[in-house]
DNA sequence: ATGGCTTGAGTGTCAAGA
C-alpha cells in the first residue's frame, strides 16, 4: 500500500498536477492540504474518473483538507474532536485497514505571536487526540503538512533559522511529543540524502538553489513501522510550471 | 534589504503563507 502527502496549494489551480501525480504514482491513498475550497468547488468527478473517491473538508479562501483513496474510505470524521477550532485542518478515514489523519498544522507565522499561541495549542490537542486513537486504532497513519522542520538537518540554514517558526524548540518539542507516542517519522527510517527538503519559497529561486525545509511528513504507528519499505520526497512535480510551493512525500507498506 | 512569489478575495490591493 502506497500511502502519501502533498499540500497543493489551492487544488482548483493545481488540478491538473494532482491528475497527472496520480496516475504516475498511483497512490491508494493521498493526502491534500490547501485545498482552499468549499465542498461546492471541489472536483469530485475529476478525480472520480481518475479513480479515485474523495473526502473533503474544507473552506473559502484558506486551509482545506481532503483524502483520496482508490478503496473505500470507511468511518470518516473532520476536525479534532473536543477542540473548537474554525479552521478546516483535519481528515481522518480508514482505508484498507490503515487509519488514515490528514493534517495541515498551523503555520504560526512569528515566535510570540497569537497565532504561534494558536499553533502550540493546536498541537496539543493533536497529541492529547493521537494518543485515543493510537489506542482505537492499532494501524495509523498521521500525514501532512506539519509546518514543523522537526532536526537542523532538515533546514537549508540552521543557523539562519535557528529559533525561528518552524524551528523553535516547542514546536520541535511538540513534533517530539508525536513521536513519544511511539510513532515513527517514515523518511527517517531510511538512508536519504543530504539536504532533503520538502517545501522550497516561491521567492529567490529558492528551488533552483536547494533552499528549502522538510516540513511534510509521514507519521506511522508501532504496527506500521516494520512493514514500511521506503519513504521518499518527490521533487518532480515541483519542476512544473505554476508549482505548489511542496512536493509529495510518500510511503510504502506491505499491507 | 522584512523584500523577493503565489493564491484568493474581487477590480483596489491586501492578507497569508513558511
Amino acid at each position: 500500500m502506497k500511502i502519501a502527502t502533498w499540500n497543493v496549494n489551492s487544488l482548483k489551480v493545481r488540478l491538473p498536477h494532482v491528475l497527472d501525480w496520480l496516475a504516475l504514482a498511483q497512490p491508494d491513498a493521498l493526502c491534500l492540504q490547501e485545498t482552499k475550497t468549499e465542498d461546492k468547488g471541489f472536483p469530485f468527478e475529476a478525480l472520480e474518473s481518475a479513480g479515485y473517491r474523495a473526502i473533503h473538508n474544507g473552506q473559502k479562501t484558506y486551509n482545506g483538507v481532503a483524502i483520496l483513496a482508490r478503496s473505500a474510505l470507511v468511518g470518516a470524521s473532520c476536525d479534532i474532536p473536543g477542540f473548537d477550532d474554525p479552521q478546516k485542518r483535519v481528515i481522518a478515514a480508514t482505508v484498507d485497514d490503515v487509519r488514515i489523519i490528514c493534517a495541515y498544522m498551523p503555520n504560526g507565522q512569528e515566535v510570540g505571536s497569537e497565532k504561534y499561541a494558536y499553533k502550540l495549542k493546536w498541537l496539543a490537542a493533536l497529541t492529547d487526540w493521537m494518543r485515543e486513537e493510537l489506542q482505537r486504532y492499532p494501524k495509523l497513519a498521521l500525514l501532512g503538512d506539519f509546518n514543523i522542520a522537526p532536526e537542523d538537518r532538515d533546514v537549508h540554514d540552521p543557523v539562519a533559522w535557528q529559533g525561528q517558526i518552524l524551528c523553535s524548540k516547542p514546536e520541535r518539542d511538540a513534533f517530539r511529543g508525536l513521536l513519544a507516542l511511539g510513532m515513527a517519522d517514515a523518511f527517517r527510517l531510511f538512508d536519504q540524502a543530504e539536504k532533503s527538503y520538502s517545501w522550497w519559497d516561491y521567492r529567490m529561486m529558492a528551488f533552483r538553489r536547494n533552499i528549502g525545509l522538510r516540513i511534510d511528513h509521514i507519521l506511522l504507528s508501532p504496527a506500521l513501522i516494520s512493514g514500511c519499505k521506503a519513504c521518499t520526497i518527490d521533487k518532480a512535480p515541483r519542476k512544473l510550471e505554476r508549482p505548489s510551493d511542496h512536493a509529495p512525500v510518500i510511503a510504502e507498506l506491505t499491507c
